[in-house]
DNA sequence: AACGTTACCGGCAAGGTTGCCGGTAATCCT
DNA sequence: AGGATTACCGGCAACCTTGCCGGTAACGTT
């Protein structure tokens, strides 16, 4: 009356026992028709609904799923919608929790979720993060855990992320075909291998075209707008300036232009500039950046089946699964230096 | 051993009773400084972490509060960090769920929702949300809710929001400041509050210069770019076009913005604007935009602990409380004829 | 010496649900 | 008609924690 309606009110109604009602509404085989119908009927009328709570503490499972991660820019919502969706689709719910590149309060999430609260765990590690302890801990208490986007190689656990080798190429190559010479790579944070990879495909792209790579060209900043813009500035006034910058996210790439900008360069004719994530704001600064776009949603919605997956065949899928999907290159005026207009692909 | 260290297990090691375990860890009076010592001790060891669930089930509460919000932009998600601050601090935590604007997908999540998983919830209506069943359905169950930034008057829960009269009438003093004459409005959605309130302030502000307003130029749209961008079409193609624009929505004045470019259209000179919400973007835009800021962060923190408030003493807080916050307008190029720079705040 | 007080601890029940087992009556088979 | 099968239902325990009550022993009081 006051609170829940419970089964025991259904019961109690209709004198039943619990265990009847309960096979009830669970369509179980053991009861009559009749029956049935009754307790349904009534469980519609009462408007009962289940108690998740009994339920999870019975089943010692709250079909529920955390999600680290460090905060929740445009690219990271798309995936935080892909992961909902997945999530809906088994009857599943999220739990997002936000770092915020806050060590602290990274710890206090995952001490959160750990609380038994959750079935299992998807992560993208910070950029800041280097102690894993507290994930460490998680997989531990063998919680089922998938990282995504961002990883390390420390955790135990299977990823979904874009091929950022293929990437790092698609970006490089295309400022090589562009005839750009000196091509500097914003590569992010020192330690993450998302950056590590993205300049490989870089490498990659040069060692293709027969280029060598000046070493200086390869620097590395924060993942935020202002460390590409200071970056930038950095890079030139080289005495040997680059000719072309590949940032590894738009984030940066927009600092990287304000830069440019600042210094009174042209922008494709002095120096041509190439970012990574495809962010609706690339499209209407001008000039236009180009950009790596990278497939979030579906990303995200992999991330999830794979980790529902893994809840449900408790170890079948090895520590060590790697799902990965493409990259696409967006040609824009920022690098387009011949006017060839095939590969482009812009909005409104 | 396989799964969850209980207090059972504690209580067998030690040969106590469970009562008396769970009087040690929490520091209950009645029970020896020595067994509590020992209780914490071996606690610590196993790394005994309580089950929420159960704790859950007992107290009738899960600590926990529901988020309902139609999408996660920029401002939703400032807004999400600063729920999520206020939660962290009084012990609660939070599960958002994204409507995505589909009418199916908010009914699902607020079910789920209400399963009794939450002790309140948190909800910005969506802007195409028109029936407000599974809403009134939360609140009839007595479960405290608080609206925020997106209200309806259907709903009779506390609001908190910005003051969107003032806002709108900001706006709409500097353009007639800067010595716009037609000035028109894109409202947003017609049934939308939160469009009628900056709409008042526009008014407001004709009214104070003692200003006349022409109806034609108070145009409705939806929240999105595209819309801005045809309805701004529309508006250029007017016999006695506008000369400034004010959009209650950045992504609506970059639309227009879009619109006016293509019209071949001089900023400011020909035409002003001026947008809402300022998201980083409007300032990289060139030429960059003014807007209104509201303070995201502080009213989603100020939204949770009002509800948390509410949670706690249950029902001193009246259902129509409101509890609003002030604009701020960021003066850019966009709208800026005359130089007289004082007004104005921009970073790098 | 008898009583009351205090400090400490254990037992039971509850919260809502389901799994397992056992029980009853009706039906079927030979 | 006897035993076996079937259909249906109830009781008990468990999941983990806490609130309440009652119990024991040691101590202090008169």
């Amino acid at each position: 009356m006051d609170g829940q309606v419970t089964i025991k009110d259904i019961a109690r109604q209709l004198n039943l026992s619990l265990s009847t009602v309960s096979r009830a509404l669970r369509n179980a085989p053991d009861v009559n028709p009749e029956t049935r119908h009754a307790v349904m009927e009534l469980a519609e009328s009462l408007s009962y609904t289940p108690s998740r709570l009994a339920l999870s503490l019975k089943q010692r499972q709250t079909r529920t799923i955390g999600v680290i991660v460090p905060n929740l820019d445009n690219v990271l919502s798309a995936m935080i919608r892909g992961i909902d969706e997945a999530a809906l689709e088994s009857g599943y719910t999220v739990m997002v929790c936000q770092s915020n590149e806050s060590y602290g309060r990274e710890l206090a999430n995952s001490k959160r979720l750990l609380e038994s609260l959750v079935d299992g765990v998807l992560v993208s590690v910070s950029s800041e993060t280097k102690i894993f302890d507290h994930l460490q801990e998680i997989l531990k208490r063998k919680l089922p855990m998938v990282q995504f986007d961002r990883s390390s190689s420390e955790l135990k656990a299977p990823i979904v992320r874009v091929d950022n080798v293929q990437g790092g190429f698609q970006a490089t190559e295309h400022l090589i075909q562009q005839g750009y010479r000196r091509i500097a790579i914003l590569a992010g944070p020192k330690n993450l291998g998302i950056g590590k990879k993205r300049t490989k495909g870089y490498l990659d792209a040069h060692k293709g075209a027969k280029r060598k790579v000046d070493r200086d060209l390869i620097v590395h900043c924060d993942f935020s707008q202002e460390s590409g813009y200071w970056t930038t500035l950095d890079l030139l006034s080289m005495k040997k300036r680059p000719d072309a910058i590949f940032a590894i996210s738009d984030r940066i790439a927009i600092g990287a232009m304000l830069a440019i900008r600042e210094k009174g360069l042209q922008m494709p004719g002095d120096i041509g500039l190439v970012g990574f994530n495809n962010e609706p704001t690339v499209q209407l600064v001008t000039p236009a950046i180009s950009s790596v776009e990278m497939p979030s949603f579906e990303l995200g919605k992999l991330a999830c089946k794979l980790l529902i997956e893994k809840m449900q065949k408790h170890g079948v899928i090895p520590e060590d699964h790697e799902e990965i999907l493409k990259t696409r290159l967006f040609i824009r005026p920022s690098s387009l230096r011949e006017t060839m207009g095939s590969n482009q692909h812009q909005k409104s």
